[in-house]
DNA sequence: CTGTGCAATACCACTTTGCCCCCC
DNA sequence: AGGGGGGCTTTGTGGTATTGCACA
């Protein structure tokens, strides 16, 4: 027995060869990223030893995951095809035990952190987070839609609008008189009134949109909007009165998998607790208890601010940024767990007045939360929720966040900017801006994103993180796309149907959420920047040029530009874009027809780019040669000239080395030459001692080579109807060929078929089996029986073939199993078949080779039993796979 | 905060004339 | 028995666009 131990183990002390050490070596690390990118903890302490495989194992202690990971798979494949030790164990030739050694390893749990991988994701993963996006997108829109409707409630309404003091009463009827909504009293109802029950009915008949046209009054408008004042009372009021004590929304990123189950299960499992489960309000119940209690998350108050404005009769929509899960692989897709566990200290960095303990991440340890009074969300710069109020007086928007802005009202355009979340305390809490929605009464909604986007331009900072508009390719019209906003199709359950809409739909529409485009830098000498000018229409640097672009002869710089500063500052010449031209090779050109006009200089040098194994050693060759790497000219296209090849003399078809003839365009055929792009027209030229050239009308790359694709011949044109008439010919025979061919075959497999029923049968009649013919026998014994029940485009003729099976059964050969035999066969087809031909020979090159490969027309409309009983043995049958064909056609077609 | 430069990566375009086996 | 049709295989690389990140 040779040396050689086949156990991958055993034989780690034998002095292993150096390349099976690196195998071992990288290989364990890369299972293991292998196979726990999801099913593990993650931890960002431990990424940076991601980035070395070899460092990773050993220092996977700091991870608490429980979860067990198979490894190290140790199948020692390189031994297997290792020449050394396969030549001298012939044993290794045939399969032989071997041990499996299996290492698993609890400790193993590993971030598969892409961001620190070395791939990117794959599709597969791709798809995962946009699908995940949209999916949250939309349920993130319901659950807005179901708080807007209960922020409608009656019974919320009259319990706000109970709690309010006096004062903000009073203040009320001043706004009500001073927008003209009231006409004042002498002495005006006390506020105290109009708590009462039953209230709800009268109120909405003095204050609702009614109450406006019948009580017409001027707004009073000396002291800007009335409402503004109102709207202040009401913030602070709410400011005051409205406790935090549930952490609200927050984008959190993707987790782990594992610790994503774990959450799952103890939300399923667990008491409901807030702090891990986040906040609840299972229905419009608890709702109205919220409402009672003055108390709950951020954007529950948010919410219920919305419902007191409401409940005031003032038109309010209740506005939600919504935190989604992703699409992409930024670090606001990372979930990054909850700070408690890396640093000791519960002071968050960002947070000055040292009251962090509100992170509402669900595996953020209660009692820390909880102690100290609960600031939740403290950490987020930005409202998810607010509120946005129709100024009766002038219809315009203006946006209210009670809770969290230091500026609580935006008025204009640059205040509503500062709703956006942006800089890096949004950044580290993940708070993005990609869709804004506002939820109005009627319970239609409304994008409303431009609104709060910085300079209402887009696509601004919701660039990554909303949903781009795709550009799909049109079905049936190649080339043609039509875009696709998948956002917007969401959107069409819940805006506001055409015919309702609101005046203040039209305004906003013509003003705020009117989408502004970035401005285009102006590409002044002034304002040049490197960016700028790589993105310019008009101007261009040299160095921008592409491999095929070239300055045109004589082009002259417009100016120069200086990139970097300093030492490092260099200059360079600024050229019109205009004076690019594009350049190809003569190669290139020759494929277009057009050849390089003698004397002229290639306005560009650019490397050889070989790709076939030929081209490659001859570049190599000269490479040794001239010890540098050579270069090709590049020629603009009014440096080259169409080819026109010499008139044919005597019939006589020029060929060029390789004894065919160019014809990628047109123009490339010689006068008084044709070109018949059919297959097996060389065979017949040939025969009709006609003299011609192959067609080579393109190229195909494969394997490291350039094959030509033929398609047909050129002639001389005085030959090209005696050609096609002789293919016609050719073509109808060798169609009629097939067609015998093929129903030879098929007549064998159905006798072949009716021989088996028989044999079947009788052995049923000698050995017993029931009934025969019962029906769900044979529904089980026949498989066309079922066949026929999902095919209902059979010929009327199967029909009747499989119904006298049973009568014919015991002479099927003299009757053809209800076939046409060979004699009997109706001979009218061909006529058909040679118009086909006709007609393909005016459509041209491409189909013309159907003969070969679709059956004769009798053919394809046979049953398709034809197919399950042994059609599929012939390679030659239509049934071969469609990329096989295409691709024969390519390269013989015609 | 913005522009620049770099790195990583996804995607696209360019590439230009065999060989061998099996069937007819 | 030989000629010819068809199967093989889907390349591979360099450029470019895009994105993210660090840094000035």
């Amino acid at each position: 027995m040779p040396p050689f131990v086949p156990r991958k183990r055993s034989h780690s002390e034998d002095p292993p060869p150096p390349k099976r050490q690196a195998l071992d070596v990288s290989a364990k690390p890369f299972s293991i990223d292998e196979s726990d990118s999801d099913s593990s903890e993650s931890s960002l302490s431990d990424t940076p030893a991601d980035n070395t495989h070899g460092s990773r194992i050993p220092v996977s202690d700091d991870e608490d995951e429980e979860e067990e990971e198979e490894e190290d798979d140790d199948i020692d494949w390189e031994d297997a095809i290792d020449p050394k030790t396969s030549a001298t164990t012939p044993s290794l030739a045939g399969p032989e035990l071997q041990d499996l050694e299996l290492t698993l390893d609890k400790n193993e749990a590993h971030v598969s952190d892409l961001l620190d991988g070395k791939k990117g994701p794959t599709k597969i993963e791709r798809h995962i987070r946009i699908q995940s996006h949209c999916i949250h997108v939309q349920c993130l829109l319901y659950h807005n839609a179901i708080r807007n409707a209960w922020i409608n409630d009656a019974k919320v309404h009259e319990t706000l609008r109970h709690k309010l003091p006096d004062g903000i009463h009073k203040e009320v009827k001043k706004w009500r008189i001073a927008t003209g909504l009231e006409i004042p009293e002498r002495k005006p109802d006390p506020p105290k009134s109009k708590k009462k029950k039953g209230k709800q009915a009268k109120k909405k008949e003095e204050w609702g949109p009614e109450a406006e046209r019948l009580e017409p009054g001027q707004p009073d408008m000396s002291r800007g909007d009335p409402i503004i004042t109102l709207l202040k009372v009401l913030v602070a009021y709410w400011k005051n009165q409205f406790q935090i004590t549930a952490p609200g929304l927050r984008k959190h990123g993707y987790r782990p998998v594992a610790s994503l189950e774990e959450i799952i299960t103890d939300f399923r499992n667990e008491e409901h607790d807030p702090e891990r489960h986040g906040e609840r309000i299972a229905n419009i119940d608890e709702f109205r208890a919220v409402a009672e209690n003055m108390q709950g998350s951020r954007d529950v108050g948010a919410q219920l601010f919305t419902a007191l404005i409401r409940a005031l009769g003032i038109e309010a929509r209740l506005v939600s940024n919504l935190q989604p899960l992703g699409f992409g692989w930024t670090k606001a897709e990372v979930y990054t767990p909850p700070k408690t566990d890396a640093v000791p200290t519960n002071t968050k960095p960002e947070n000055g007045s040292g009251e962090s303990e509100s992170t509402p991440d669900v595996e953020q340890d209660p009692p820390k939360a909880k102690k100290g009074g609960a600031q939740y969300d403290k950490d987020l710069p930005f409202p998810i929720y607010w509120t946005e109020v129709v100024s009766p007086a002038t219809n315009e928007i203006i946006s209210v966040d009670s809770l969290v802005l230091p500026k609580p009202l935006g008025l204009s355009a640059d205040q509503q900017e500062a709703f956006e979340p942006r800089g890096a305390k949004a950044d580290r809490v993940k708070q993005v801006i990609c869709y804004v929605i506002a939820h109005s009464a009627d319970g239609t909604a409304k994008d409303v994103t431009t609104r709060y986007l910085r300079r209402r331009t887009w696509p601004g900072k919701t660039k990554g993180f909303r949903f781009p508009v795709q550009k799909l390719p049109t079905p049936g019209l190649q080339g043609q796309y039509f875009e696709y906003d998948w956002f917007r199709n969401v959107m069409r359950g819940y805006i506001r149907p055409p015919d309702q809409r609101t005046k203040v739909d039209e305004q906003e529409d013509e003003t705020d959420l009117k989408r502004k485009q970035p401005e285009k830098k102006k590409t002044t000498q002034a304002g040049d920047t490197l960016q700028s000018l790589r993105t310019s229409t008009e101007f261009v640097l040299e160095r921008f040029l592409r491999r095929e672009e070239a300055l045109k002869p004589g082009a002259e710089p417009v100016r120069t530009f200086t990139a970097g500063k300093g030492a490092r500052a260099k200059e360079e010449q600024v050229y019109k874009r205009a004076d690019v031209v594009k350049c190809m090779s003569a190669e290139s050109w020759h494929k277009e027809g057009r050849q390089i006009q003698a004397g002229a200089a290639p306005l560009k040098k650019v490397p050889i780019r070989a790709v076939t194994l030929m081209r490659k050693r001859e570049v190599d060759e000269m490479q040794r040669e001239t010890g540098q790497k050579p270069m090709q000219g590049l020629y603009a296209r009014d440096q080259t000239e169409y080819i026109i090849p010499p008139p044919i003399v005597d019939g006589k078809i020029p060929k060029n080395n390789y004894g065919n003839i160019d014809c990628f365009v047109p123009s490339m055929i010689p006068r008084g030459a044709a070109h018949v792009p059919f297959s097996g027209t060389v065979r017949l030229c040939k025969k009709l001692g006609i003299d011609y050239a192959e067609a080579v009308t393109g190229f195909e790359f494969g394997s490291k080579m350039a094959v030509p694709v033929i398609q047909g011949v050129v002639v001389a044109a005085e030959n090209e109807d005696l050609l096609k008439d002789a293919w016609r010919i050719d073509a109808a025979e060798k169609r009629k060929r097939e067609e015998l061919k093929a129903e030879k075959r098929i007549l064998q497999t159905w006798r072949k078929f009716l021989f088996g029923l028989r044999i079947a049968e009788r052995v049923r009649e000698e050995y017993g089996g029931g009934d025969p013919f019962a029906d769900r026998e044979r529904e089980a014994q026949n498989p066309f029986a079922l066949r026929k029940k999902n095919n209902e485009q059979h010929e009327p003729d199967e029909k009747h073939d499989d119904d006298h099976f049973e009568e014919d059964s015991h002479d099927p050969v003299d009757h053809g199993g209800g076939f046409l035999l060979p004699g009997e066969e109706d001979d009218g087809d061909d006529h058909l078949i040679v118009e086909e031909h006709k007609q393909e020979d005016h459509i041209g090159e491409d189909d013309s080779d159907d003969g070969e490969l679709s059956p004769p027309i009798s053919i394809s409309s046979e049953p398709d039993e034809d197919q399950e009983t042994g059609a599929k043995d012939d390679p030659e049958s239509d049934y071969a796979p469609p990329t096989r064909s295409g691709v024969r056609r390519r390269r013989r077609g015609g």
